[in-house]
DNA sequence: TATGAGACCTGTAGTTAGTACAGGTTCAAG
DNA sequence: CTTGAACCTGTACTAACTACAGGTCTCATA
């Protein structure tokens, strides 16, 4: 399997893959005599991994871990809890800010219901140093 | 004024301060004869509004939108509407992407009660093409 | 066997919103 | 006049890719 479909079957940008690669969380594949890449089922597994835990939000270093974890297949599944629930805190709290946020932005907006008029609510909020308790904005 | 009072002012790091006038939404301001910056009140202003703007998380592409807006001072209490109610759509479609993300990884987890079984059903999951449904994360 | 389209290659630069220096200059208090 | 803090410029770095430019390989078809 050359990159193109390696790229169809994971919805993987080519680009990406090359870059996993460069970044040593895929391994340099065999090449054809030309140089073209040659994936086989593993290469699959893996970058499919890789695909998954992304779509949930690890940062490409938790997912080295991970990696490590499974490639020395000594690893403990309390390991890989611990990481997936600290990962799930740090959702838990982007998803509290957030919260905040909107309640912030629906108050502002809700001030100015005065149609075309030049003085504007949100801009005045906005110049204010301290109208609201401070946000954490996460990342 | 110089820069280091405006930065504890605004809660603004220096480099960053100079970052902005370097992207063009801080003006430049006058300098001393050695060349250094010399800030007024409306500097501070700015820089406030520019700070809270993104505490608020609003992309310096959208404060910059916002500030033409100010700057023209012909703005409509409209447009600033609009913009910021599109805004809070963004945080909260961002709010029901964690969620989902939330949920998954504590289904997962909540697999997990096995002690240091080298089986880990959160490896196995991750391992799965679909085991859930897909999640748009956002950036 | 020649050919040509399409897939692939490398390397570099750009994205966002800053942060982190190195190495040099200026300011203000004593 | 000295000295130490504050300031200056310029460059490189971060995360996680994306987007080229300019060249090469593959393989189905004529």
């Amino acid at each position: 399997m050359t990159i193109g479909p390696l790229s169809e079957k994971t919805g993987c940008h080519i680009e990406t893959i090359r870059y996993y690669e460069r970044i040593g969380i895929m391994p340099s594949p065999p090449r054809t005599e030309g140089g073209h890449r040659v994936y086989r089922e593993e290469h699959l597994k893996r970058l499919t991994f890789i695909r998954r835990s992304r779509e949930l939000g690890f940062t490409l270093e938790e997912i080295r871990n991970l990696l490590l974890l499974v490639d020395g297949d000594d690893f403990t599944c309390d390991e890989v809890k611990t990481m997936t629930l600290e990962h799930a805190d740090d959702v838990h709290r982007k998803i509290a800010d957030l919260k905040k946020l909107e309640r912030v932005l629906k108050d502002m907006v809700s001030q100015c219901d005065r149609g075309d008029v030049p003085d504007c609510p949100v801009i005045d909020a906005l110049f204010q140093t301290k109208a609201y308790p401070s946000i954490a904005t996460s990342p």
